[in-house]
DNA sequence: GCCCTAAATTGAACCGCGTTCAATGAGAGG
DNA sequence: CCTCTCATTGAACGCGGTTCAATTTAGGGC
C-alpha cells in the first residue's frame, strides 16, 4: 500500500474541487484557470493533472455537487401536504430560485462542453431521474387516467419548459424582468395544465 | 471618396461573414478560427481585423442572418387558416424543425458570449419581438378576456417553454429520443393550455 | 506623369491558456 | 543504505485571438 501518497493525492483532489467550486460559483465557469488553481492549492501546475484528469473532469465534479444541492433544494422547498398543482408550482419556483441564487454554478451544469458523441455521465442521468421523479408524483395525481408513456413525456416536457423559462429569464435578468415576473409566468402557465 | 478601398473592405467583410456562416453551420461555433478564415478568404491574418472588429462581431453577424431565417421559416410553416391552437402547435414544430436542421447555427444564437453588463444588440430584440408577435396572435384569440399584461407574460412563457423543450431534446438527440417524440411532447403540452 | 499622404495589408510577434514531459525528489520495501 | 516506483516540478509546446511596426497600395493635387 502506497497509502500515504494516495491519501495526499485524494486530499489534493478534494482541495482542487473546492477551489474550483468557489471560482465557478463566484466568477463563472470561464474563470477556471489551471495556473490560478495551482497557485491557490499551493501545488505545481503539473500536479493538477496527477490529481485530476483535466479541468473538464474538475468541472464535472463541481457540477455533480451542484446537481445534488439543486435536488435537495427543490425537495426541501416542496411541501408534501398541498395539492398536486401547488406542489408543481412550488417545485418550479424552487428551481427558479436555486438557479437565480446559484447562477454561475447552475449555468455551468449546462455550459460544460461534451464531445458530440459521448453520453452524459451516469450521475447526471441519475440526478435527472430524481428531478423527474419529483415531478412525476403530482403529475400522475393530476392525470390518473393518462398512459404511463404519455405521463413520462409530459414530465419531461414540464421540466424542459420550466427550465427554458428560467433560462431565458435569467439570461436577460440585467435587462429588466424582475424575478417576481418569472414566478408569475411559471404560476400562470403551470396552472393552465391542470 | 476613397470608394475603391471601402468597397473592397466591404467585400472582404461579406466574404468573411459567408465563410464564417459555413463554418458555424457545418462544424459549430467553436470551429471558427481566425487563421482558417484568413486562408479561405485569401487575405492576411491581420486583414480580418480591418474588415470586422473581431470574431465575436463576425458571429453576431452570422447570428443575425440565422435569426432572420428562423423567423421566415416559422412564418412560412404556420398556416393562417387554421384554428389558433393549431397555429401555436405548428409554430412550435417549425421552431423545433428549424433548430434540428440548423443545429449548429441555432446553438450559436445562444452560445455567443455577452459581457454580463452589455445588453443584447437591437436587431436581436427586434427579431425576438417578431417571434413574440407571431405567438401573440393566436394566443389572444384563445384568450379574448385576458389582460394584455398577462397575455404578454403568457406569450413569453410559451416561447421560453418551447425553447427549453427543444433545447434539452436536441442536447441529447444522439442519446435516443427521436424527433417525433419531441413533436408529440410539444403537441401534448401546448394543447393543454387551451 | 509624379509625389505625397492616408489608408489597407502583411505576417511575425505577443499573450493567455491547457496540457505534456524530462528531470528531480521523496517514500516504501528489501 | 540502496533501489525502484510514483509524485512533483515548472519549463516548454501547441494553439488561437489579437496587435502592430513595416510595407504596399491607391487617390488627389500639382
Amino acid at each position: 500500500m502506497a497509502t500515504a501518497a494516495q491519501t495526499r493525492r485524494a486530499a489534493l483532489r478534494e482541495t482542487l474541487i473546492e477551489i474550483a467550486e468557489r471560482h465557478i460559483t463566484q466568477n463563472g465557469l470561464s474563470s477556471l484557470r489551471a495556473r490560478d488553481l495551482a497557485k491557490e492549492a499551493g501545488c505545481a501546475l503539473g500536479a493538477i493533472y496527477n490529481a485530476v484528469g483535466d479541468l473538464n473532469e474538475l468541472t464535472l465534479e463541481v457540477n455533480a455537487r451542484t446537481f445534488k444541492r439543486l435536488g435537495a433544494y427543490v425537495t426541501q422547498h416542496t411541501p408534501s401536504d398541498i395539492a398536486p398543482i401547488d406542489r408543481i408550482v412550488a417545485m418550479a419556483w424552487a428551481y427558479h430560485h436555486f438557479a437565480a441564487e446559484n447562477h454561475n454554478a447552475w449555468r455551468a451544469l449546462f455550459d460544460i462542453e461534451r464531445a458530440p458523441d459521448e453520453a452524459a455521465p451516469a450521475w447526471y442521468l441519475t440526478e435527472m431521474q430524481g428531478l423527474f421523479a419529483l415531478i412525476h408524483g403530482p403529475l400522475s395525481e393530476l392525470n390518473p387516467d393518462q398512459s404511463p408513456e404519455e405521463l413520462a413525456l409530459l414530465t419531461r416536457a414540464l421540466f424542459s419548459g420550466v427550465h427554458g423559462i428560467v433560462l431565458l429569464s435569467l439570461d436577460q435578468a440585467s435587462a429588466g424582468l424582475p424575478p417576481e415576473e418569472t414566478d408569475r409566468m411559471l404560476d400562470l402557465i403551470l396552472r393552465r395544465l391542470s
